[in-house]
DNA sequence: TAGACTATTTATAATGA
DNA sequence: TTCATTATAAATAGTCT
């Protein structure tokens, strides 16, 4: 992010590495921590370094953060409704560009996602709309389903 | 940061808190990502929304990270993973189930999407939605570049 | 190995649709 | 409300101590 555009892929150089390691990690705790101030959200951040050094940052603090994700996490039982949602075409056209994607560990730090979509024409790309809307309900209900235990009325 | 500097403190305005949540919140997920990226660090982030919605990325897992740290100091060097890709856990894990749906195919009207949805936890739905969210853009971007070719009749 | 420095890139607050 | 856009602040890669 400065002096040059740099890729979002690992840094083979030892110490160059150790560096940016620790300057993200700085400014990852400080985004945290403004997180937290700015929008009274609980945050906790935990990083383990190549060399197996532990740092976490917690407001207000680590545990009480990770237990209450614990608790949260322990309320996905088995008891969830079956949805009734179809597959179309264009949904097993998402699956196979993102199976491309998945392979490929696109260079240059993006996946390859990006050229896959690309090429896609203006019909597709409806569908593949359409497609990303199913995902997306699916999602949504297993969320809800999920911190259901929640009783609070957002938004 | 932008357009005006900010203060870091408590948003009182209660949609422009709900805009800056979701917004630094997807800025600190994405550098957690590129640490995990670059330095081959475990990362994991964990934030509840002041309404209570919990949120949660990790790289690899936050199960896997959460655990780790509960063993603090434990750790051995060897114990951390020589994974470097470009892609998110999110984005292969929707790969993944995708690639499944693809396969067994929409038998009687109900997909697999929706078993394999059901299957996930708390943290993955999040990285999950995450992960469509980028598709969504994605795809956004595809199809404005499509229009804006196809003469001058906008949408 | 650890700070400063700063040229750039990246994130984002405000705005607009 | 939720997008996309844009002007600007903030983060940071490379560099030099």
């Amino acid at each position: 992010m400065a002096r040059r555009s740099v890729e979002i892929k690992k840094i083979q150089d030892r110490s160059k590495r150790q560096v940016t390691f620790t300057k993200r990690r700085q400014g990852l705790f400080k985004k945290a921590g403004q997180l937290h101030s700015m929008c009274d959200a609980d945050v906790a951040v935990i990083a383990f370094s190549l060399a197996g050094n532990a740092y976490a940052f917690g407001d207000p603090s680590v545990s009480s953060i990770l237990d209450r994700y614990r608790q949260a996490g322990a309320a996905s039982p088995e008891d969830i409704y079956p949805v009734a949602v179809n597959l179309t075409a264009a949904e097993k056209k998402v699956g196979e560009i993102l199976e491309k994607a998945a392979e490929t560990k696109g260079a240059g730090g993006r996946s390859v996602w990006d050229k896959e979509v690309e090429k896609l024409g203006f019909g597709e790309i409806e569908e593949m709309e359409n497609a990303v809307e199913e995902m997306k309900k699916l999602i949504g209900l297993q969320k809800r389903r999920i911190l259901s235990n929640e009783s609070n009325c957002g938004e």
